[in-house]
RNA sequence: AGUGGGGUACCGAAGCGGUCAAACGGGGCAGACUGUAACUCUGCUGGCUCAGCCUUCGAAGGUUCGAAUCCUUCCCCCACUACCA
């Protein structure tokens, strides 16, 4: 692929990058001497579940892949006992190595719905980490000032707050950027949030006397709620292993503004695709539903299977156009005699206590054979069959 | 180590002797509405054998007819000052 033509797919949708100048130039040398760069991305090893978020960077991870570049995926095994300074919780427990694995096969089966395993290079930080002497530790940190480190935005912050920053937090970002080194990365990749350690990157690899990685950031997106950045301890997020059902129902939620969006960087739609979907919507000649539908389907098309969209897209209009009842649902095993409404609910998992069943039912959530029923000491007489829902979305069949 | 501030339900945060299962906000859930699991509106949001009872306000004791609220001890968090290096 042509240098220019590189270039231009390869900042697609970015937001911060240093430099471009510079990009070009380790492009243009990779591809005198016949190899590919090695973009560098870290993640997270505590939290195996891979969401859309996470697509953003991946999509742009593949393009490089595409382009005939090598992506070095490292799991941060080892940072991950730090804890991300994002200003929550300090320290977590270390790993086992046990879960580590675990959690890293994990990643690999969900990392590899979007990028290219034959282009891709697994790394866990411990590996150089977990050798070091304090003493390297000591020289590693020998190269950085506190000065430098309140440099990042939420560090300087939290000072003037009072607030506390722990001594390990600081380690944080001098660790990453000691991954760089270790990785001889080319480029690394990261959210906005990022944007501070990947430049440290640049800094230790400087003293320690490789050519600075080039530092590429990409949005971080809302979730669901349209607010919040997609995380998943906000529960906003859709993961990419869900099942179809669920992710075409999340999907469909989303904003009619924040739609165009997760065309944009999820499905990686063009600027000028997406403008054309907006004036077929602002004129009236396209529903916001069908476009939304669209992008549904189209995300589910991607990370569950080919027509896995289509077949979610006639679940969600039985249930909640036709209101009609899913075709698969919980199958809830009873004996014949009669049982209490209440315990029924609770027994079907749709209530965690016989009080939030109770008003459940109160409130007319739940429905036997689509028939609401309110009253809290109704007695069931359960029938092979029998449909029991609570709320829109849980159902369960009664069966012997 | 000293001084000061603080630990309340899923989270944030009021309450500072009875009317406290504990204001308010967020989140969550349900209902109405809707193209939508969006928005908006309404309600609910400790447990139970539910017009009653039981367990909760960092922990344990105590005062009191009665404590989230007062006292004692302890644990934990934060800031500042000191000390050590």
């Amino acid at each position: 692929m042509k240098i220019e033509k590189q270039l231009e797919l390869l900042t697609a949708r970015h937001v911060d990058l240093f430099s471009e100048d510079e990009l070009k130039k380790k492009l243009e040398i990779a591809a005198t001497e016949g190899r590919g760069l090695r973009i560098k991305y870290g993640a997270d090893p505590s939290a195996p579940d891979i969401h859309l978020g996470h697509v953003v960077g991946l999509n742009k991870l593949r393009e490089f892949q595409d382009a005939g570049h090598t992506v070095v995926f490292i799991i941060g095994d080892f940072t991950g006992m730090i804890g991300d300074p994002s200003g929550k919780s300090a320290t977590r427990p270390a790993l086992s190595k046990e879960q580590v694995r675990v959690n890293a096969e994990s990643y690999k089966k969900q990392v590899f719905k979007v990028l290219d395993p034959e282009k891709t290079e697994i790394r866990f930080n411990s590996e150089w980490l977990g050798e070091m002497k304090f003493e390297d530790v000591i020289r590693l940190s020998s190269h950085v000032t506190v000065a430098q480190l309140l440099a990042r935005d939420d560090f300087s912050k939290r000072y003037a707050d009072n607030r506390p920053i722990s001594l390990v937090e600081f380690l944080y970002p001098l660790v990453q950027a000691y991954d760089s080194v270790m990785v001889e990365a080319d480029v690394e990749l990261g959210g906005t949030d990022q944007l501070f350690n990947l430049l440290l990157g640049r800094e230790l690899q400087k003293i320690y006397g490789q050519h600075p990685q080039c530092v590429m950031t990409l949005p971080l997106i809302e979730g669901l709620d349209g607010v919040q950045k997609m995380s998943k301890s906000l529960n906003n997020y859709v993961g990419i292993d869900e099942t179809a059902k669920e992710m075409f129902g999340k999907l469909m939620s989303v904003s009619d503004e924040l739609m165009w969006k997760y065309f944009h960087y999820v499905l990686c739609r063009t600027p000028d695709e997406i403008e054309t979907m907006r004036a077929g919507v602002a004129s009236g000649e396209l529903h916001p539903r069908a476009v939304k539908e669209d992008l549904a389907r189209s995300v589910v098309d991607r990370f569950v299977g080919e027509g896995e969209g289509a077949k979610a897209a006639e679940e969600f209009a039985r249930i909640f156009a036709q209101k009609k009842l899913p075709q698969e649902m919980l199958e809830l095993a009873l004996s014949a005699e009669k049982i209490g409404l209440i315990d029924l609910v609770v027994k079907a998992g749709f209530a965690s206590s016989n009080g939030e069943a109770r008003r459940l039912i109160q409130q007319g959530g739940v429905r036997i054979d689509d028939e609401q029923n309110k009253d809290i000491k109704a007695e069931i007489t359960p029938a092979e069959g029998m449909i029991l829902r609570v709320g829109k979305r849980k159902f369960a069949r009664i069966g012997f």
